[in-house]
DNA sequence: GCAATACTTTACCGTGTGGTTAAGAGTCAG
DNA sequence: CTGACTCTTAACCACACGGTAAAGTATTGC
């Protein structure tokens, strides 16, 4: 039921506008549109296709209220997202670990 | 100078088959090309494609040894996208468990 | 040298993305 | 009822994605 929707997350997540807009919906429990879009020297059509991502990821919630389209944010597929990762990382800090002393110079 | 990237990781992120290499080369250090392949049902240019894409990302490191591409994992920017993800990991997580008893009944 | 192996590159196709402008739809204010 | 406000939809554009088949490039084995 729940499918993966892992690709419409990380597609999601692609974008540095609507990373931006996640990360706002963070801090403000809900937002409106046009307080989302604000931000962004983007047309408001851009925002609202932007939006239509997020929620078909399933990361956003529309509701009107009046004429004002309240957005907020659904976190839970952004932590099956982190879980997909989480579920490699073991490897990737081994890694990383036995990486350190090689690239120790390149990273000061 | 290592600028954002964090665009094409998540975009890397968001196919499936790409995922699955990852978690290939996640579990061994490195694979041919045509190893890489093998699990998928897919002609050898889109598989090349998709290591493009991967290496593009900076996921990926492929070096000629003879006639054999070998693949390795770089899992660093992998790293990068989960701090992004956990840098706003804390207001996800006031959220889910204040949806927590709301939504224990969907998921046993 | 020749053929097989292991890919990659080059078209090409259909679909989706990211943006625009222009028009439409719903709601509130007077 | 009329506007003004807040978006969304429709039409369009250029470009990238994900796949294919066909041709090209190295490299190895005989």
């Amino acid at each position: 039921m729940v499918k993966s929707q892992l690709n419409e997350v990380f597609a999601a997540l692609a974008d540095p506008t609507r990373r931006a807009m996640l990360a706002d919906l963070a801090r403000v429990p809900s937002l409106t549109a046009g307080q989302l879009a604000e931000p962004h020297s983007m047309t408001l059509p851009a925002i609202s296709k932007h939006l239509a991502v997020l929620e078909r990821a399933g990361l956003l919630t529309r509701t009107r209220r009046g004429r004002h389209q309240i957005c907020s944010l659904n976190p839970r597929p952004l932590r099956e997202a982190a879980d997909w990762l989480s579920r490699h990382e073991r490897f990737w800090t081994e890694r990383v670990d036995a990486l350190h002393d090689y690239l120790v110079k390149e990273t000061p």
